[in-house]
DNA sequence: ACAAAAGTGTTAAGAATACACCCATGT
DNA sequence: ACATGGGTGTATTCTTAACACTTTTGT
């Protein structure tokens, strides 16, 4: 295959795809259908063949397993590589393992057996291979981006209201803020502003929403924790 | 090879050291002998084989071109993993990149023919690849490691002034810090403790001398930047 | 005595925290 | 009129930033 006796190591690609569902974080999994982890619930990932970048194996990946075209996701980042042990029944492999942030996705079934669902972070099923460590690894680097950055344009809708704001940093970071600092901290910071329009919905006030003025990623002068 | 027609991309691994020589952040190069890049530097990288893992192939690289004995090192750590793109004739790789950290590298010449040597970061000479900008990545990487953790116990000797601290600060993050503000910061961190002992150098004060509390890296309460 | 780096405190401005009530709407 | 979530201000504490002189040593 290749001369002079060069023989590579397997190479796999796993995607850790977060989103807010109902105030609480969740990451997609697939079921295992076969040994190993028959049963348990793993992250959508495949092999990296040559000619492939590790991003084109990640997004065909993800697509033809997870059932979500890549071109949903609001951010798509690399994440880690893990040398992984006992992942492939032939050996050592090598896992290159991207993190994906979205709204509203739901997973296409279509030609899938992998029955793709997403679970709440907090209440995840068995998982095969390391693969509760990989997550938790995915959600340090999540919390510790939303600290810093303005991340949560990917989690979020284009229009939001300040509660909603908070409550995707409540669910990442996994503790609450007080109502009013949080809101003159975030104002202050002069990222967002309001769209104009208001958000009626149920027995109370309508809610101003509001839009981040940059759709890109910015640093925060201030973090967050 | 392998069964079922699966092919692997070619696997290499990258090592980015750096280490303080004279309060300036160096890093280690290696002169390429053959083209592509002929005369040009790079950073000491290789094949990764199958049966290996990438560390495992990266510390066998950095001995055998870099002459650096990864067991000299302070602190290692995966970097990111970059597609790389011509940078073997075979066609695509994908390269696993590790940031090593130490001081008083001193590359063991022996057996190599590549000429490994430290280059000062604001002076280096015409890079390979696509290598200046893994350097600055990894450069970028280190600066926030030393904003958020005690990661410069891997740069410092174990006791070492409070002026070395600042310095091994300034010469990473590229500013300086005032010597009161920095001195009163950092001691009331609690992460440092007088040895007792104290370093004469020169016709002026002898400098107290400091080490770290603990060995490992820890996060700072406070961010220096 | 002088040159050179070590060492040391105070003040002012800005940021973080703690905390409780009124507002606009639907039923 | 009441229940519900939206919206707002102040006082205190802590952190940061700006700033200059004295100490100890070697020559």
């Amino acid at each position: 295959m290749y001369e002079n006796g060069y023989v590579p190591p397997i190479l796999t690609v796993d995607s850790i795809i977060f989103q807010l569902i109902e105030n609480t974080l969740n990451v997609l999994l697939i079921e295992r259908q076969r040994e190993p982890f028959k049963g348990y619930w793993a992250l959508p990932g495949g092999y990296n063949a040559a000619g492939e970048t590790t991003r084109e194996a990640m997004s065909r990946v993800l697509e033809a397993k997870g059932g979500i075209p890549v071109s949903k996701l609001a951010l798509i980042e690399q994440l880690y590589t893990f040398d992984t042990v006992a992942r492939d029944p032939r050996g050592h492999a090598v896992s290159v393992s991207y993190m994906g942030l979205g709204r509203g996705l739901t997973p296409q079934l279509g030609n899938t057996t992998q029955h793709p669902r997403f679970f709440p972070v907090p209440h995840l099923p068995k998982l095969a291979y390391d693969h509760a460590a990989i997550i938790s690894y995915a959600h340090e680097r999540l919390r510790s981006k939303l600290e810093h950055t303005t991340t949560c344009v990917a989690l979020l809708p284009e229009a939001f209201t300040l509660t909603e704001l908070q409550s995707a940093y409540e669910a990442v970071l996994g503790h609450e803020f007080d109502k009013r600092n949080f809101r003159k901290k975030f104002l202050s910071l002069d990222m967002i502003e309001e769209t104009g329009d208001s958000r009626r919905e149920g027995a109370h006030r309508p809610a101003r929403l509001y839009r981040f003025k940059s759709k890109t990623i910015e640093r925060l002068v201030h973090n967050f924790d």
